[in-house]
DNA sequence: AGTGTCGCCTGAATGC
DNA sequence: TGCATTCAGGCGACAC
């Protein structure tokens, strides 16, 4: 099938928050979100290609290598945006700052989560928030900062926000390093899995004891899960725990 | 403007 | 075995 894209040189590959970003030599970029299940499998030159079930996209690039994009749930998207203007039009002109990135601090944290009534592990998954934080992730930084996520947005406190912001960098780095989280889909452009899932401190761990737990395990019942704006949180209510009930009984006084 | 709910789609696991 | 239900790394449209 022909698209705009035919011909076109791919310059280069950014990547912001949980969009790719493939810019080229013509006036539009395409941009590139993997959704759940979405993943791009690279096969070079001469391998045989077989069209297996749900390889949506087949890139053919100049020599001869294949990038095939897979995506079972069809939860991922492909659109051409400007290549001049993208940066300041949805979702990114509100996108919030890297974690990785030195813009990413404390202070720059408590702003954007300033107004925000609701649970912080909620704040933690909007984009405009802190940008590429997911599901996993969010659980996971929040076990690490011994934050609870059922804690009001805009109650952080400094201290808790500086633990935040070094917890998620921490998390992210280690799951970069471990090739990512292969919970079904995930695969490397090699096919390869990420190992970062038999590193997780809470996440899909309901019931069992947190690392380090110190608690009596057994009459604690270990990490809990709960469901917040329909996603799934896994948390140790002991090592996470807040004084937000005693706050809020003062407060009604 | 911030917030919650719903739908998109398929596959795997679970329950009956 | 078969069928229905529930749930899953995300996001955007929509209503309030």
């Amino acid at each position: 099938m022909k698209c705009d894209f035919d011909g076109r040189i791919i310059k280069s590959i950014q990547r912001r928050g949980k969009y790719m970003i493939f810019n080229t030599n013509g006036e539009q970029a395409l941009l590139v979100h993997l959704g759940m299940s979405g993943r791009f499998t690279v096969h070079a030159k001469g391998q045989e290609y077989h069209r297996a079930e749900h390889d949506h996209v087949v890139f053919i690039l100049g020599n001869g290598a294949r990038v095939v994009y897979n995506d079972a749930r069809r939860f991922g998207f492909m659109i051409p945006v400007s290549q001049a203007n993208w940066q300041t039009e949805a979702p990114f002109a509100s996108m919030g700052p890297e974690p990785l990135s030195e813009d990413f601090t404390a202070p720059a944290l408590l702003k954007r989560l300033k107004a925000r009534r609701t649970p912080i592990k909620v704040a933690l998954l909007d984009q405009s928030v802190v940008a590429g934080i997911g599901n996993i992730y969010a659980s996971e930084a929040l076990f690490e900062a011994r934050i609870d996520p059922r804690k009001p947005a805009f109650d952080l406190s400094v201290k808790e926000a500086e633990a935040l912001t070094s917890a998620i960098q921490s998390v992210l780095l280690r799951a970069i390093e471990a090739g990512g989280s292969t919970l079904k889909d995930y695969r490397h452009a090699d096919g390869a899995l990420g190992y970062f899932q038999h590193h997780f401190a809470v996440y899909d761990r309901e019931k069992e004891p947190c690392p380090g737990c110190l608690c009596d395990f057994i009459s604690t019942g270990g990490i809990q899960r709960l469901a917040q704006s329909g996603r799934t949180t896994y948390f140790c209510p002991h090592m996470q725990a807040h004084k937000m009930i005693a706050l809020k009984k003062r407060e009604k006084r």
